[in-house]
DNA sequence: TTGTAGGCGTTATCAG
DNA sequence: CTGATAACGCCTACAA
């Protein structure tokens, strides 16, 4: 059923349908009609085509969102208020997930751009690398194409962000182990060339000062099974026995260490301590509970949100993350 | 820029350019036309606009996706996977929430139809009322408009679904425990108005024969919040005491009630043992590990895509679940 | 092999 | 306040 055939229905013209229906800036029909239309539009079952309008309209009602991983805790909290703000604002969100592939995700945006997404939303660090160049390209034209742009977490040049403030968190976090007693730390440092990554890990060392040292900086993959292996291996070099506490670069890969400990027959806290970074909702009911900085993501989506929807002056807002202490790192000053 | 103008850069036809580009149906251009206008495309940075093409070949490329809220691990899983089987065929993927509101899936479904999404995957229980011809009948209506739908984990009268085995997976846990030496449960037993969670309770209670008895059989939220509150309210009552183990209808909730427990300095499973339903992945590292019962969740999000682009006769297809003892049911037999 | 022209369902401009 | 009618950007018979 068309629009036209409601029309038809009613005894009126598509014009007039056409505002009676979606009561259009001129908004100037009879009551009278406006209720034969309705009517006839019941009848009929009619619905607008949103493909129809779109192009009548020139712009669409879609948000695109970009993820890493759908199924990783962070993005699902942060889509989740992506979703909902989106929503709010009488959006639908179309969810693409990158799968860590720098190349896919410049195709993405390319995707989005087709399908001429109203705004975009970026989560997911990405490399400091020259591959960037394809994204921040990819980018540029969107943005030219007057769509709305926000980067989540790591801020993206030219483009509207709210940022992470990585250094702050890990610093403050390096702070409070050293206040607890730790001295000698390993990191797991996740991969090199991860912004976020790179952020997390400098912000400790560098706040550690001549307080603390690091005893070991493993470079893993960002995810459980990376956490994993770096455990393993640091306890198999012999490192782990020379250190009071193991920090990793973010919350999976916190919880792939503790399982490995665990495979090992260690106990965390009393033969290593740990401490993540994320602070992913799901982690309040492992056991011991985890040491990690919170970043607030369920913020990050709601104003991710409202900065790709807004002027778009190249913006960089941050968002503070907070240390939580538990029970993966002791007070080692009663000791 | 649009196609027009890449024609008249080319300098050849619309509709040369229209089959160079996309290729349709009929190829037949010559390969140095074709190199021509893909050289202007490229030059103006021409984007295909897949709103007029859509609207021009009658069909979008959008796979609508409803979960009452991407935030939970159940749904995110299969989210994943439903995006990545997308993907594979082409389709993007639009995301609602229903946050759990009949009225509201009702709406979402009236979108997707307005969309004119080209499939249609709706995951997430229902409750067996009244309400549910709302459903029944927005979804005819899709139907009748030719879209695919499928639907995950509780079937919906003549919908092409992915069934999970409840009633089955519950039975079986409920003989593993059984096996296990337990005999008195009490049962954390969701929403009662909720197919899903109906089922897995009477599974269970079916199973049990006079093998078993059920102390208690608590409705609750279908929530972390619902099994937390569950769990304090049967401490509370006394029951705790008198049952050898607490069942939780999701895992969630069971995390939810093991947090309970702690919080009332019951040890699980010294004071309590507990099981759950769901076998969502990120409990791996929960301990202690939690007896469930797993559910295919990649699995439930590749096939329903399928159904949903298939030939839709409404078929059921069923996947089962397994059992998985944690060190949360321990052996009572060797005590 | 290429071009012409009509149409997809709406909106919006401009006269009545 | 209402009704023709021209876009919107692309696809696709049909014709050349």
């Amino acid at each position: 059923m068309t629009l036209s055939d409601v029309a038809r229905e009613a005894g009126v013209s598509l014009a007039t349908a056409s505002r009676a229906i979606n009561g259009s800036a001129d908004r100037s029909v009879r009551p009278e009609l406006v209720e034969r239309v309705t009517e006839a539009a019941a009848r009929l079952q009619y619905t607008p085509d949103a493909t129809a309008q779109a192009m009548a309209r020139g712009r669409t009602t879609t948000l695109g969102l970009l993820v890493h991983d759908i199924a990783d805790p962070y993005f699902s909290a942060i889509a989740a208020a992506v979703v909902r703000t989106a929503e709010a604002e009488g959006l639908q969100v179309s969810l693409a997930t990158t799968q860590n592939d720098p190349a896919r995700e410049a195709q993405l945006i390319d995707l989005m751009r087709r399908q001429r997404a109203r705004a975009v939303v970026i989560a997911g660090g990405r490399s400091a690398g020259e591959r960037s160049d394809a994204l921040a390209e990819s980018l540029a034209a969107l943005g030219r194409q007057g769509v709305g742009i926000a980067a989540i977490g790591q801020p993206v040049p030219g483009v509207a962000s709210v940022a992470v403030d990585n250094r702050g968190g890990a610093a403050a976090l390096a702070a409070s182990l050293l206040d607890l007693g730790y001295r000698r730390f390993a990191v797991l440092g996740g991969p090199t060339d991860r912004v976020t990554a790179r952020d997390r890990r400098e912000g400790f060392l560098d706040a550690l000062g001549d307080r603390g040292s690091v005893a070991s900086s493993v470079e893993t993959a960002f995810t459980w099974e990376g956490g994993h292996r770096a455990l393993l291996r640091l306890a198999q070099d012999g490192v782990l026995a020379d250190v009071d506490a193991v920090v990793a670069t973010n919350d999976v890969m916190a919880l792939g260490a503790l399982a490995a400990a665990r495979e090992l027959g260690l106990g965390v806290p009393q033969d290593v301590a740990l401490a993540g970074f994320g602070g992913i909702s799901t982690l309040r009911d492992v056991v011991p509970t985890l040491t990690t900085v919170t970043v607030p993501m369920d913020e990050l989506g709601v104003r991710a949100v409202r900065l790709a929807l807004g002027d778009q002056g190249d913006v960089v807002e941050s968002v503070g993350c907070d240390v939580v202490i538990g029970g993966s790192t002791p007070d080692l000053r009663g000791a």
